[in-house]
DNA sequence: ATTAAATACGACTTTATTAGTCGTATTTAA
DNA sequence: TTAAATACGACTAATAAAGTCGTATTTAAT
């Protein structure tokens, strides 16, 4: 429980290794892959999301690849998670109202202030943090 | 992803009613379950568990259930759900060292800090905070 | 034009985790 | 003796995460 899932950690490493090349630099998945033994297919698909996601530029053909186009200052990892993971919370009631404890929840108050504090953390935390 | 198990959430649940009940009652598992629409079977497998880590105490017999004994400002989340739950962290690597990664990972550092970060808040907290 | 190296993308399969159920034994108050 | 409770492990079901496959498209180089 409670762990941040390999989509995320691949990502993060890719974006990592782009940016220490530089931005004008464009890196290809197999490289990123073959650095940091990820199963490239499933990189792939993660670069891809990222691309459609305006993160980073995709270039096609022979030695294509991606360039890193996001300002990873202006990123912050709760935005980052949520867009390749989807509404992030401690507890399902914080973005499905459908619990059948919802009404009769006796820790629903204390647990919404813990998540908030998460959140909050990972909003001060710009992408740059994680990958400089 | 990033949510606390169900198990932790109706252990919470059933300690804050428990609490609010004073620590001389004794509280059976069928009244808690149907307080809050909790399945029977699994809240007393994790009330089971509670008692077996010393947080209640167990009252077999007609009329039993059981009584809270722990103090709960002394016990803090971070504990708690690692009782429930084992070891807690963001990442695999903060707990088995298998990861294949280990040896190459470019952002083991600074996903330690934010791990470190949320321990530290969940440390924190204790139960009495969310329970009363 | 052809080839080959790359991205694009959805469907699928496998594995792991979480959630919930069942059966049976034990304890003890009435 | 009965019935209401806990004790506990094995099992099953549901969900989520991780990984694979097949096929199409783009484009630089020859
Ligand atoms: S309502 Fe209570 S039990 Fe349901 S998801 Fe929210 S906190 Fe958890
Ligand atoms: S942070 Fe790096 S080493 Fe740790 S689990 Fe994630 S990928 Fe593995």
């Amino acid at each position: 429980m409670f762990k941040l899932t390999r989509k995320v950690e691949y990502a993060l490493i890719a974006l990592r290794h782009m940016q220490s090349k530089g931005s004008e630099v464009v890196t290809n998945t197999k490289e990123i892959a073959e650095a940091y033994d990820i199963p490239v297919q499933l990189l792939a698909k993660t670069l891809q999301q990222l691309a459609r996601e305006g993160i980073i530029d995709p270039v096609q053909g022979p030695h294509g690849g991606y360039r890193l186009t996001a300002n990873l200052e202006d990123l912050n990892l709760t935005d980052f998670i949520e867009l390749l993971e989807g509404p992030m919370g401690l507890m399902d009631c914080y973005f499905d109202s459908r619990c059948e404890q919802l009404r009769v929840c006796n820790i629903r108050l204390p647990i919404v202030k813990i998540n908030d504090s998460i959140r909050n953390l990972f909003n001060q935390m710009s992408l740059a943090d994680l990958t400089k």
